[in-house]
DNA sequence: CTGCGTTTTTGACTATTGTCAAAAACGGGC
DNA sequence: GCCCGTTTTTGACAATAGTCAAAAACGCAG
């Protein structure tokens, strides 16, 4: 709990009764490698932030497995558009490893909205963060070759490389196994 | 400004005062055609709101132009990066229409934020959905055919084809305008 | 209607990546 | 250390998209 809430600092600095309010409304779990923390169809509830471990999330395409992102340690975890729609989640999200993480409902998330006006304004902070990081991946992932984009992640993310199969990397750079185990062959 | 508030009701009811008080922060500009809202290398302090005209965003890579999103009329319009980080803005922002929009400076909005807690709801929930927005081009952008992606642009965004020139429609489909030529060829 | 600059299309060729299949390397359990 | 299932690499070929250059179509001023 200690490691939520000095992550949260670098958003936005809480209220010592905000952070007592939010603190009750979050709930641990422990999950074994390869669970699902979201399955496809059903509405995600839930935000989660993770402790410790690292997922993925993906979808299908065409009876294929697509992963589009990863998730590690500090990260904010959940299927965005089930939870801010309450439509059905069009991916799942699985456990890379055994992992630790904090949940708390949507509701309860709203309810915290209205009595403390600083946790809206945190989470306000956190979206406006994730939106950048996200236009970001974005032009990485149009507007460059499969090469650069490797090697970029390679240099930004090098933690991706090293706990991640080949597989999924390759499904999250959009190329496939073989294309990208040749361009580590050529560096 | 009647145009902007009754957008604004899709995301969240403003009560009347919150509303006097964000009317207040606004400002019109009015702009011809070619000219820039934005320009790269200068920091961005406004948020827009378009309320005519159409417009593109766009940065250099080696010497290229890369158009990677396209505004029109009730969208909000700033260079997200630089408006939320105060560094300057990589990308440019140009009319491709003369256009009216409606300006707010990033510190009369903050200034809200404190008076208004609906104001800055408001603002959580516009975030929220242009992430779910975003997430969305984000998988179509990287994980379908180009052939794909345009048809889906001509169901999804017909508008944007009729308005922009081919050249930029290559550019924000990732491909090359001879590509997109020989696509529409074989429609 | 004509001419001219811009935009779009077409052609020929090249580069990149995908697909399918098989081989090699890796890693944990015994 | 050995076996077996999984992951990664390699090979051959096909499909897709890019590049450069030229032609055609378009749009507007005069």
């Amino acid at each position: 709990m200690d490691q939520l809430f000095a992550h949260l600092k670098n958003f936005y600095h809480l209220s010592r009764e905000a952070q007592i309010a939010l603190q009750e409304c979050f709930q641990q779990i422990t999950l074994p490698r390869n669970e699902f923390l979201i399955r496809e169809g059903k509405t995600c509830r839930h935000m989660f932030f993770l402790e410790q471990g690292c997922l993925r999330g993906y979808y299908n395409l065409d009876g294929k497995e697509i992963t589009h992102w990863f998730g590690f340690e500090n990260d904010f975890i959940t299927s965005f558009h089930s939870f801010i729609t309450h439509q059905p989640a069009v991916e799942s999200i699985q456990l890379m490893e055994a992992g630790t993480l904090w949940a708390i409902s949507k509701e309860a998330l709203t309810g915290l909205y209205d009595r403390h006006h600083e946790i809206e304004r945190l989470v306000r902070i956190v979206y406006e963060k994730y939106y950048i990081r996200l236009e970001e991946r974005y032009v990485n992932a149009q507007f460059k070759t499969a090469t650069e984009r490797y090697e970029e992640l390679l240099q930004q993310s090098p933690h991706i490389i090293e706990r991640v199969p080949l597989g999924y990397i390759a499904s999250y750079l959009g190329i496939s196994q073989e294309t990208l185990s040749r361009i580590r062959a050529r560096l």
